[in-house]
RNA sequence: GGGCGAUUAGCUCAGCUGGCUAGAGCACCUCGUUUACACCGAGGGGGUCGGGGGUUCGAGUCCCUCAUCGCCCACCA
């Protein structure tokens, strides 16, 4: 069948995914190697639709199964879809608020099921995200972060934490969103700098004798104040420590203590302790073994025993009302305006407040500890390097973990708590009943589900089938685990940890960490500021290939990148070049072509060494995760060296053989990067029987480097030859030589050149060449010589300063002694080819010198 | 406060372990429709590689320092 002429994604894409897919193509298969190469999809919310960051990551992750796949390994790439507890929560929440709902309409059992059906509606539109987006995904082996197995895992690795004792439940502080009702672990606060008020409060000590001032951003939870503490050497204070002060308004003693995380210049160098709502004073306390006392609630109210007044008021109004009562009764110093760090709740912007509250907690030291060993044996590459060595930072100094979450949508937790002993819990996966009886006791389950980090740190196995399915024992450990950079603390570093407890080995060989995608000009992207780059609406306008390429070109692990449409526009058209030189080949490779390349010309030794370089730096690329390079050389080798010079050439030297063995080994080598339209050219050339995507990663010839060299040759005199003919602003002039070499080749080069002849002479006229060993004369007249002598002037001056660049490289002692031999040759090279062609030009001026 | 990174052509960025006469894409200028392609081809202009210092025969590349920008972490009340 005859190639259009010009390429219509639209008209192909679909089609080509259905062949793959009926092809089973998807699944992995040993094809010559036994090897295996395995990446799991970090799961996308099964809610929303895929953003500009998925396009990237599964660009790039189908683009290395793809090259293992062809590599011969059996491949897998594994899709998924994550429940996302709070990000759906929140998302069902407003979608409850748009109907005049809310959470508290509901019971748990019922928004649980409602969301369920929520999510089962949306999840087609993802699904089908995927497969215009070309991901070669075993299909079968699909899996969803609430299917049995995942949930079964999660509760086995709770169960044997518990056995372990790395569970425990405690009444700690916790990050809590007053306006979502649940609390976060601490990675999930987003600190802002915000303004507010510095308040010095007068504490008079208890006899009366004198006060201390304290400074303080939240007067209001001084209800709540257990201590004053001071630095022990503070000599201001010196004489206060053991006494106690009077709390103004409630009127409670509290001592004043000494500890020297005190900072001593910062504002009076007293510091008011609130433990019930203050992480740094929980610390304290706990040293000092001070009680904690609640005066803010869970709904962000202040709650007995704050004064009758105070109860029920929201902690701003809270706050205003006590620095007027402290004014009033002069208690109040002086305010100042104060920068400080607030936390934030990531989703709705409401100031976190650390509340105390029941909750379970993972001991995570004893975790975190092999995780450290692993990195630091570099038993995990990390692309790029230095977040490893962030991540080891970061176990180092991880506080518990909070793996409670106070949400409905989500994996409830197996636990039941004795309705006679409140602090005897058990283990029980009975999550769907609200209580069991155990040994004739009464047991009521906890209405907390997990933190979705929790279920999936156990991704990279759970989806494979541990522990003695097939599949983990083919592709555990995951060759890459490939992700956005933003995930590493909550994410890449659990999965270590639990995946090293779990199944005492990594979960992965290797991470692949990628940047976030910002608008044209580098901001970040967010539908507030409207410049959110939707990928499925740039796949409909430029092709899927086309979207592929362009998100892949300047990738550089880790780094945050602007989309840059040019980018893709620029792949579009590359789409369009590979189009059009199968149109070309098509049209010259006869049906019966032996495949077997067979060189006989300087081109085609020239176009087989490229082909193998290219090859060659190709799969080093890839190998590296230097994707971007590595589309690089593809590009350059099909625009430059195949299309640009090999067709030229061939029209006037055609060897079909290598026509038909380069095309098969572009396709491959570009089909990683552009998989559509290189299997739709396959298909319609016919050639062979099996697919594309499942062929095999070429291996090209050697070529004869004698041969190929003298086709560099023939380059230099039709590039020079171009430039003087625009440069004089020649018409079809003829050139005449004296090298057997170009007389071969006369009519590629009088074509590519667009010279009228190419003659084999004893001795030439007219201006000669430069850049080429072989004596070659552009046949021009001594006239239009004459007026070109400015220009030979300027190349004269560049060879001389290029000379005396060269030279004192050659005569500097310490070069000769320490420059590697090969770079002494080079040079010595340069220096003779200047010195000829400055030999040549002042040939030329000395005809002209009057 | 700590850590990490960036600063190279008008724009967006490559440049891996020091050898570069500093590259690419887009944009720009000139020329061109030769039967694969105008989603094209040929040619060209444009950078003292943020400033300063150092190591070295040699530095965009390594070290120090300053400046600017960005990101992450952290309990300065």
């Amino acid at each position: 069948m005859k190639l259009t002429k010009t390429y219509d994604p639209g008209k192909y894409e679909s089609k080509i995914y259905d062949l793959w897919e009926k092809h089973d193509a998807f699944t992995p298969k040993h094809r010559g190697s036994k090897e295996s190469f395995s990446i799991v999809i970090p799961p996308p919310n099964a809610n929303g639709d895929l953003h500009i960051g998925h396009g990237l990551t599964l660009a790039l992750e189908d683009i290395v199964v793809r090259y293992h796949r062809m590599k011969g390994k059996a491949s897998l790439l594994l899709p998924g879809a994550d429940h996302a507890g709070f990000e759906t929560w929140v998302v069902y929440e407003k979608y409850l608020a748009s109907i005049g709902k809310s959470r508290f309409d509901y019971s748990r059992e019922e928004l649980y099921e409602q969301i369920w059906d929520f999510v089962d509606k949306n999840k087609t539109n993802y699904l089908s995200q995927f497969r215009i987006l070309g991901a070669s995904a075993d299909w079968k082996r699909y899996t969803y972060t609430l299917d049995k197995k995942i949930v079964a895992q999660a509760y086995k690795t709770f169960e044997k934490m518990w056995q372990d004792g790395l569970v425990y439940r405690d009444e700690k502080l916790v990050n809590f969103c007053t306006y979502h009702g649940t609390g976060f672990a601490d990675i999930e606060v987003t600190h802002k700098e915000t303004k507010g008020y510095l308040w010095y409060i007068k504490y008079p000590l208890s006899d009366g004798s004198d006060h201390i001032t304290v400074a303080t951003t939240r007067p209001e939870t001084m209800l709540g104040d257990m201590a004053v503490a001071v630095h022990p050497d503070d000599p201001r204070y010196k004489e206060m420590v053991g006494k106690t002060v009077r709390v103004p308004i409630v009127d409670r003693d509290i001592p004043v203590i000494a500890d020297d995380t005190v900072d001593q210049t910062f504002g009076t160098g007293a510091v008011k302790i609130t433990p019930a709502h203050d992480q740094n004073d929980f610390d304290m306390a706990t040293r000092h073994n001070l009680p904690q006392l609640s005066v803010i609630g869970h709904d962000g109210t202040m709650i007995t025993p704050s004064p009758k007044e105070y109860v029920g008021l929201s902690v701003a109004v809270a706050r205003e009302k006590i620095v007027q009562e402290l004014i009033d009764r002069d208690f109040h110093e002086k305010r100042e305006e104060i920068t400080h760090n607030v936390g934030h709740c990531y989703k709705c912007g409401t100031v976190i407040e650390p509340l105390l509250r029941e909750q379970w907690f993972v001991r995570v030291e004893s975790l975190a500890k092999p995780a450290i060993q692993a990195l630091k044996k570099d038993s995990i590459v990390f692309y790029p390097e230095n977040k490893k060595k962030q991540l080891i930072t970061y176990f180092e100094n991880l506080r518990d973990w909070n793996i409670s979450r106070q949400i409905a949508w989500g994996i409830p937790i197996p636990a039941f708590q004795s309705s006679e002993d409140p602090s005897k819990w058990i283990f029980d996966t009975r999550v769907e009943e609200e209580s069991i009886t155990v040994d004739g006791v009464v047991y009521h389950r906890d209405h907390d589900v997990f933190d979705t980090w929790f279920s999936s740190s156990s991704w990279p196995y759970a989806t494979l089938d541990y522990p003695d399915g097939n599949d983990f024992k083919s592709f555990y450990p995951l060759s890459v685990m490939e992700t956005g950079s933003d995930i590493l603390y909550p994410w890449v570093s659990r999965m270590i940890m639990l995946g090293l407890y779990e199944t005492r080995e990594i979960p992965f060989e290797s991470v692949y960490l990628h940047g976030l995608i910002q608008d044209e000009h580098g901001q970040k992207m967010s539908k507030s500021k409207g410049n959110v780059v939707n990928p499925i609406e740039k796949v409909k306008e430029y092709g899927s290939d086309a979207f592929r390429m362009g998100i892949v070109s300047g990738e550089a692990a880790g780094s945050n990148r602007p989309f840059t449409e040019s980018k893709i526009i620029g792949a579009r058209n590359f789409c369009n070049k590979l189009w059009n030189i199968a149109r070309f080949v098509q049209e010259n490779v006869p049906k019966d072509t032996d495949p077997t390349p067979k060189a006989h010309s300087a081109a085609d030794h020239w176009l087989l060494s490229k082909l193998q370089h290219t090859v060659d730096a190709v799969s080093k690329n890839i190998e590296s995760n230097r994707f971007s390079e590595a589309y690089n050389s593809v590009y350059h080798f099909v625009r430059d060296d195949f299309a640009d010079w090999y067709i030229e050439a061939y029209k006037s030297e055609s060897n079909p053989s290598i026509l038909h063995f380069t095309l098969e080994s572009i396709l491959k080598i570009s089909h990683p990067f552009a998989p559509f339209i290189t299997e739709a050219i396959w298909q319609q050339l016919g050639w062979s029987d099996e697919l594309l995507i499942t062929s095999a990663w070429p291996i090209i010839p050697k070529a004869n480097v004698a041969a190929s060299k003298d086709f560099e040759e023939i380059k230099r005199v039709v590039i020079e030859s171009r430039q003087l003919i625009l440069a004089m602003g020649l018409k079809k002039p003829q050139i005449e030589h004296t090298s057997p070499v170009l007389d071969a080749h006369k009519e590629a080069i009088a074509r590519m050149a667009k010279l009228g002849d190419v003659i084999l002479v004893k001795k030439g006229r007219g201006l000669q060449l430069l850049s080429t060993k072989h004596a070659v004369w552009i046949n021009v007249t001594d006239s239009e010589i004459k007026e070109y002598k400015d220009t030979i002037v300027l190349q004269l001056n560049q060879q001389k300063e290029t000379q005396a660049r060269l030279r004192q490289r050659l005569d500097n002692p310490g070069y000769m002694k320490s420059a590697p031999e090969s770079i002494i040759t080079q040079t010595q090279e340069q220096l003779a080819s200047s010195l000829s062609a400055s030999a040549l030009l002042e040939k030329e001026l000395a005809r002209f010198s009057n």
